[in-house]
Formats: C-alpha cells, structure tokens, sequence
DNA sequence: ATACTATACAACCATACAGTAATATATAGT
DNA sequence: ACTATATATTACTGTATGGTTGTATAGTAT
C-alpha cells in the first residue's frame, strides 16, 4: 500500500507538499517549532525574517497542513502539526551525509 | 544524532533537495524509473514531457543525487540512485491520506 | 473613543525556473 | 568523409514566488 494510483492529480499534490519544504526560509520556521508552540513575533525574532515575510510563509505552511494555528487575543501560536516533518528531514540528511561520504571516498580512492 | 547542526547552510542544501522533489514533472520521471534503468527517449515516451524538458528535469536530479547516469553508446540510462525517494514519498501520501481523513471527518461531524 | 499592538493582506519588484525551439555535441553506421 | 540518431545545452518566454513596504483588521488598554 501507500502505493495508491499515482494519478497526475495526486502527483500534483505531493509536489506541493515538498514544495513546502524546499524553501530555507521555510525550513527554519519549522527548525524555530521544534521547542512547541510559538507567535509570529516570537518566530520574527528567531529567525531575523521579516514580519510579513513570516506570516506569508507559515499561511504556506498552514496550507500544506505542517503547522496548526491557535488564536488567543492578539497573538497567533502555531505548532508543528506532526512529527512527520522530523522524519523527512532526517531522511534527507542521511542523503546528505551519504553523498559527502561517497564524495570523500572519490577523492581518497 | 542526525540532528546536527543546523547551519544556515547545511537548511539550504536540505532545501534544495526537497526542491528537486517539489516538482510534478521530475515525480513523474522518478515514478517511471521504480521498473528500472530507462533511457532519456523511454522517458520522454513514457511522461509524454518534450525531450528538452526530461534531460533539464534529469541533470536537477542527478545534481541532487536522486538518479544515477550511465553512458552506453548514444543512450544515457537513468536509475534511482537509491530507495529513500519512495521513503520520502510513502511519508508525504501518508500525510496526505491523514488530512483527507481529517478532511472527511470534518464534514461528517 | 483613542491609542497601541500583533497579525494578515495587498501591491510591488526582482529572481528563479518550467517549458519550448533551435542548436550543439557525441556516437554509430555507411 | 557524410548521414542519422540520442542527448545535452543555449536562448527565450511566461509564470510563480520570495522579500519588502505599506496598509487593513482585530484585539487590548487607558
């Protein structure tokens, strides 16, 4: 299973997901959320991005269901909606980690 | 472990990883190489993508280490460089199916 | 009501890149 | 040598989007 139909429609929206991820900025609002739940402002000071920068990235976010939102007064909280995103990242830097060993090997052998 | 750094620059070369995923025209690609090796011209034939197009999508994901070349001839033949490409989209269908559910759930409720 | 604050949104510019057409490169066959 | 074929590359166009500035919205406080 997982292994449904592939139809262009599902492609689709696959590549939106990883979309979601295959943005630096993106990737350390994500890396920020690690810790639980924060503001705008909060995530505004941790990553020295814009305000408006940060909220147009986490409504994208928002969008590809990698964070939750919370209202309470003024602010807005959001969390990582699962752990999932920790497993992706750390599939991808196992790839990483591979190739720079691969690489090292080429230039020794 | 796996957790290392976290530098600015080892998130941008997790992004641009991601980015050669965030695309549905080098899914596709990906897609039809889970039968094995194929040449630029099956691929072509097979994603009904010009010829241009799957060699750029090609030299993107061999530059992010997702498929390996191999020359014979006139042919080039292109292989997923290894199995962590179906990890990492197992993960995002699972997502996926999670937020339908939720969707549905919704709805229903 | 007025002032202040946190967030979202709209408008703008600059850049990146997907797709295409034309061309270049490389190999094979005659 | 010439011809044909497979792939790569270049040049171009249109679109998407990251970042910024300014503004709108919504809540709080006095």
């Amino acid at each position: 299973m997982a292994q449904t139909k592939m139809t262009p429609e599902l492609i689709s929206l696959v590549a939106d997901r990883f979309k979601a991820l295959a943005e630096p900025a993106r990737l350390e609002i994500l890396h920020s959320l690690r810790g639980g739940e924060m503001s705008v402002s909060e995530l505004v000071e941790a990553t020295g991005l814009g305000q408006a920068n940060v909220s147009k990235h986490l409504q994208f976010l928002l969008a590809a269901n990698f964070v939750a939102k919370r209202k309470s007064g003024l602010f807005s909280y959001y969390t990582l909606a699962d752990r999932s995103v920790f497993k992706l990242c750390d599939i991808m830097c196992g790839r990483l980690q591979q190739e720079l060993a691969t690489r090292r090997k080429a230039l020794a052998g």
